[in-house]
DNA sequence: TCCTGATAGCTAATCGTTTCGCTGAAGTCT
DNA sequence: AGACTTCAGCGAAACGATTAGCTATCAGGA
């Protein structure tokens, strides 16, 4: 591989002019520049970016770290991510902490150690986990979960809102006997989600039974064991509120193979798009939220921190859910009452 | 950000000394490496690897082009080699082509400048497009697509074999009016199942008629009109084998919006994992190949080359399918024949 | 003629590592 | 005791770019 040295010799000139000409940084005669662009062109010569990056602090380099890359939620992200990272000028470095506070550490470790421009983080761990200037050293954006006190910019969905409008919902069509399968309780997403379905019941007068509020791993086999336990009892809810997408489907096969039907027998919402929502049957009724958008805002919100055109110390961005009624629930009929 | 001067400062030794420490490349007495170590950790330093890639001409980076990010197939592929990569100590950059062959060019040179030690490629386009030695300059692995005559490991699936396999299937249940719906035929998968289709049929003396056999891009959205299409005319075929997991999806809803029933009414079978296969109903009766394996043993390859523990000058492995028995098929019944 | 200012292009420092070759102390052998 | 190894650890030269600051040239004005 030729060097920017072998050009300049070749030019004969020295290598800040080929510099100069490589970047369009100084003025440069004609006849010169003519020179040194046919010496580039005989040697192919091609910079070093680990050269360039040393010298001007800068990778060109966006890191996305996801919570889980086997949920489709995720890989939704991924692929908005990559097209607006590359639509800025950057290339994506991909990373998954499957959920696990000690892989998230490696890899921000190893984020930094690349030396990436910025990074956007959905965070595995409960708030306390990290320092309120954790991020500081490096353009942050925190996607899909905050981080109470943290001073990085963040884009989330309204949480208790998604669980406000599930739980409405399920009201509306007379159920009252309703329990919720959620995620770790120590992530926003999961807690606030509840919350607001338990808000959306409190309004009514209504509170969940303690044994109708579970919570685990945001994944289809620990929902699917936590719903077979649930709903095998006599008292089993008439409708259930899943706390994601992967769940859901978890719930929706524990009810099949408990010989139940859904939503004759059992309502189910959830939050969240969900995979393969073309073919699942029954259409699932979810509250979803706008990924590529959110996506976007975040990419937006990094690269602008990056090529510093910052304005105010924290940004926080919240997009709304949006109740999408499918075939997964039915008034409450008497006899399940 | 503290350099490795900062450290050494600190511990009293030379940059020399830090750098064995971190590198485990020297021996270095216990006490030297305990003062170094706390160094470290004390000026919380993380090697630039910037200035590391500039000497050593190495990156740690390793590039996936895949083609097409919203196909859970290929969402499979990148949640596999996150895993692969990083276990090999490496980082992953994803690119997405979208099955532009223009696209996939930019990603190329946007490799090279980067610096990538090797690259997983996902090829989008067709043979004649890509020199035989285009890849010579970095360790290269194409993954799922081969290209004919071209020099790079490779590591795909027995196409040929699928389509055997799936009409093989259909055609024990005695279906002879059997369709297929494949991708684009400059792709050597769409080529390979198709041909293996048709030889299973020939073997047994029949041929799909003309107009059942239609070719369009990998996508939900070609394969629902175009099995619109097809299954709209009075001489549908009783069967179909789709080329790919989001194809069927597709033809599946095109089925149902045209009122007929699958498998009652139209068998179905595809080649390749399916979107959402826990909750698509009725499940889809296909051929599978084990992605995960496939990519670990990609990755294997290209580690090998980077790490020039090189041994034959081109590899390729092929890994054969499995017939998967879902429920979207039946044995045919005359009134449909 | 001399001074000044503008400016094209060069020299050399610098970014943060790795690594070659060296030093000097300690150990080993005769 | 003297000669020869060993080897922990150091100093400094790379790696390939960018860029601050300098030099030499030239035009124009006094």
């Amino acid at each position: 591989m030729a060097t920017i040295k072998d050009v300049a010799r070749r030019a004969g000139v020295s290598t800040a002019t080929v510099s100069a000409v490589m970047n369009d940084s100084a003025f440069v005669s004609p006849e010169l520049r003519a020179r040194v662009v046919s010496a580039i062109r005989e040697l192919r010569y091609e910079p070093s970016l680990a050269a360039r990056n040393l010298r001007r602090n800068r990778t060109q380099l966006i890191a996305l770290a996801v919570a889980d890359l086997s949920n489709p939620f995720y890989a939704r992200i991924v692929w908005s991510a990559e097209a607006a990272v590359a639509a800025w000028g950057y290339s994506l470095v991909l990373f998954n902490s499957d959920e696990k506070p000690d892989t998230e550490r490696r890899i921000l470790s190893r984020i930094r150690t690349l030396g990436c421009d910025g990074m956007v983080l959905v965070p595995v761990g409960a708030a306390n986990q990290y320092q309120p200037h954790e991020f500081d050293g490096i353009a942050t954006v925190l996607l899909g979960r905050s981080i109470e006190g943290n001073s990085a910019d963040t884009v989330t969905i309204d949480n208790r809102e998604a669980g406000r409008q599930a739980a409405d919902y399920l009201l509306d069509l007379g159920h009252r006997r309703i329990g919720s399968i959620t995620g770790p309780m120590q992530l926003s997403t999961s807690k606030g989600r509840l919350d607001g379905m338990i808000e959306a019941m409190a309004a009514r007068g209504l509170a969940p039974q303690p044994g109708h509020i579970r919570s685990g791993e945001f994944r289809e086999e620990a929902a699917y064991s936590v719903a077979r336990d649930m709903m095998g009892s006599p008292d089993r809810p008439t409708a259930i509120y899943v706390a994601n997408g992967v769940m859901a489907i978890g719930v929706m096969r524990a009810v099949a193979d408990l010989g139940l039907r859904c939503p004759q027998d059992i309502s189910i919402a959830s939050t969240d798009t969900v995979a393969g929502a073309g073919g699942l049957k029954p259409r699932l009724t979810r509250t979803e939220h706008p990924i590529a958008d959110m996506t976007n805002e975040a990419l937006r919100l990094l690269v602008d921190r990056i090529e510093e055109r910052v304005s105010e110390p924290v940004r926080s961005i919240v997009f709304q859910p949006a109740l999408i009624v499918g075939e997964s629930c039915m008034p409450l009929r008497e006899n399940a009452g």
